[in-house]
DNA sequence: TATTTTAACTTGCAAAACCGAAGCTAAAAT
DNA sequence: ATTTTAGCTTCGGTTTTGCAAGTTAAAATA
């Protein structure tokens, strides 16, 4: 991967800086999916070709890892690595600037002034859950 | 604009999801950019086409504004509105995030850490000397 | 005064990305 | 033995993107 630049932002933008990854993050962060089909029905309706190209671009870039279902073996369960992980601010943030904005909005009012008022809290409470769920064994 | 979906996340993805757009908004924020030219000669290399195309649509969707210079008027000078400038904690948190993952990062580690330790003060000190650039008069 | 440069775009066209439908493979359920 | 589920890949058409070149109008220079 050739970078047009070391500009941490850029950096980040050519890690994630398109529309279909953040919302696949976003599913495995807030929607709890963790496998194809259940990306595949998401409300922007991505289609199957993309989504397959860019689970394969996220775990190349080591942001998620793929396993076999603990239930069923053949089933294949998408997982958030710690650099995946430790996008969850951003995604916070993004929540945060689009909930304030969108008059229209999905997001809870609850959770929106939870997450300006006490926001390392709101955080560290959804980091801790997801590092159970996808870093542990 | 039709939002494919109502999520916050995608909110936000819809009104800046590609690489340019935040490219220009870091310009704005953290390297003094007002200028058309000065855009333009970004170490990124965006080409001229692509960028009269995202500043119009940042000032469509009410993120940045156009107005003249003040010593040449027959310059523009661009501005970031409000509601751009709230989009400062999302951009500090990609330049902690591709700070903490790019070995070659251009971000130094002073304010990489102070990022972290002391995120709220940097982004009131950022923010009070941008709204004074960008909102006043 | 004539010419060049600066500034901010616009246009045209090729390349890349996207999208929907169809196909493919292996395991699981019926 | 057949159908369904799950996770993809491939195909072709449409849309979006992005580089190069051209445009316009004001300002600086000769």
């Amino acid at each position: 991967m050739k970078l047009r630049s070391h500009c941490p932002i850029n950096f980040s933008l050519e890690h994630f800086g398109d529309k279909w990854s953040l919302l696949i993050l976003r599913d495995l962060m807030f929607k709890e999916k963790r496998h194809y089909n259940e990306f595949l029905d998401s409300e922007e309706k991505v289609s199957t070709s993309v989504l397959g190209n860019r689970l394969k671009l996220l775990e190349k870039l080591d942001i998620i890892t793929k396993s076999t279902d603990d239930v069923k073996k053949s089933r294949i369960k998408y997982s958030l690595t710690r650099k995946g992980l430790d996008m969850l601010p951003i995604l916070i943030e993004m929540i945060v600037w689009g909930g304030m904005y969108d008059s229209y909005t999905a997001a809870s009012t609850a959770f929106l002034s939870e997450a300006k008022e006490d926001r390392a809290y709101v955080i560290s409470e959804i980091r801790k859950k997801l590092e159970k769920e996808h870093l542990m064994k």
